[in-house]
DNA sequence: TTCGGTCACTAACCTATGTAATCGCAAGTG
DNA sequence: CACTTGCGATTACATAGGTTAGTGACCGAA
């Protein structure tokens, strides 16, 4: 629970979502301090909680600020696809449309209210924050095609070294983990559910990534003992990030 | 090839773009005017020719006329995976960002230029088309998490199942089929690139769906012979169209 | 403290799916 | 005509991954 305690030690809540925006586009001074102003309206979900319904409308922005959340779809059987995690620094509920994907709390989260950069942004007020956002979902779209080749195309193997590697990289652009550590709060059926694979053989998969010397787990962290190694096996790309260009 | 021949049967090249276009949102006559002269800067693309690769810029926007294409992803050791199958009426390349996936004909293909009628949206000219064109985006990303859930989470019979009622519906709507039957020029490895499986697999799968009198093959067109099962076996659900709400 | 619940982990077994190798047919093509 | 080439079909075999069942560690609640 961070909170006012750690501001003095130069750590806010928002700062993911700053590093996030940061890494997405390039942010004027009064831009960060519209986005430190959104400490307001906070909302705090437990874990499984919905914050998204299928078919809902066009809710309020927010933003992930601590925990985790993702995108899902159940099945009448109880079969779940997860479609991607939100992570502190990721936006929720940006655009106009009604949502194809229902969202849920993985872990106790904690959310702002982000109307009123969107205000802002339609106003056109903001340059940056426009093209952040823009950026921000072309990323989310470019992810979710990730994940299309890493449940049709890539082994248990291949896919959870994968999606290792981009928690990683995203994780540290949130400032929440460095080139090799990071924090990893689910459980093995989440992962499951988002790799397309049962629990128990995810649970294989991980033995697996630890007797080769590739990853270590242990309470809730995650590390990437051989990263280039990792990426190696199922041909991930760091994604080109362009902070610098224009739309 | 259709052409100037069977314009006077009331059939024309650009009908599955009218057709689709009206499922998405109500036009009105001068809209469908403006489709139908479309019909100049035409293209013809041979089977596995690229009219877009990954990263492009947004390139000129086109309609699918005639044959079939794939949006698809290759890795560097060949493996494959399609994300969306292109059917006549479909659009490529609207949107101003880069592509994050290639596209590529399937078969024979024709298109054409869509620029004049991306220009009238953009002027604003006709909210008509306008909401058409965003109704069309949002059913793109719907189809793509249907993509996600096949991949990750059914079986390979379901997948083929799953995969049958969409090319059904959305060929309906193109008017290139009714609702049993409709054209699949598709080899059976495309099937398997699209659907997550091997080309061996894919057959066994058919041959099975075959035996069970749910489906039939030949030359190129394709019949359900059992809709309403095939869709209790995989949990289709037929999207809610609404051509009528305004955004 | 005991109890119930959740979670990681394991083992035994089963089956869906992949791989490799053929065959035959139909449609070019020279 | 002989000769490819591409594609669907089929078989035999190998294996990745699913299912079921159970254990023990941990943890919060009573």
């Amino acid at each position: 629970m961070p909170n006012r305690f750690n501001a003095h030690l130069g750590l806010r809540p928002v700062d993911p979502i700053i590093r996030r925006l940061r890494s997405l586009a390039n942010l004027t001074d009064s831009d960060v301090e519209l986005v430190r102003g959104l400490t307001e309206r906070r909302e705090r979900h437990g874990p499984g909680e919905q914050l998204i319904a299928e078919g809902d409308g066009a809710g309020r922005p927010r933003f992930v600020v601590s925990g985790w959340a993702c995108r899902q779809r159940l099945m009448p059987d109880g079969r779940r696809q997860i479609f991607s995690l939100l992570l502190p620094g990721d936006g929720v509920g940006f655009g106009a449309r009604p949502s194809l994907s229902s969202v849920v709390a993985l872990t106790a989260l904690e959310t702002v209210d982000a109307s009123v950069l969107q205000d802002t942004v339609r106003r056109g007020a903001s340059p940056g924050l426009a093209r952040a956002l823009a950026a921000a979902d072309l990323r989310e779209d470019a992810l979710l095609l990730d994940h299309a080749v890493r449940l049709g195309r890539l082994t248990a193997f291949e896919r959870v070294a994968h999606f290792m590697l981009e928690l990683q990289q995203r994780l540290e652009i949130a400032g929440l983990g460095d080139r090799q550590r990071f924090p990893l709060p689910l459980t093995q059926e989440i992962l499951a559910d988002a790799l397309g694979l049962s629990i128990v053989h995810v649970n294989r998969t991980l033995q697996q990534l630890r007797r080769a010397g590739l990853i270590e787990l242990r309470s809730g962290v995650a590390i990437l003992r051989e990263p280039e190694a990792l990426a190696r096996i199922c041909d991930y790309r760091t994604p080109a990030v362009a902070p610098n260009k224009a739309a």
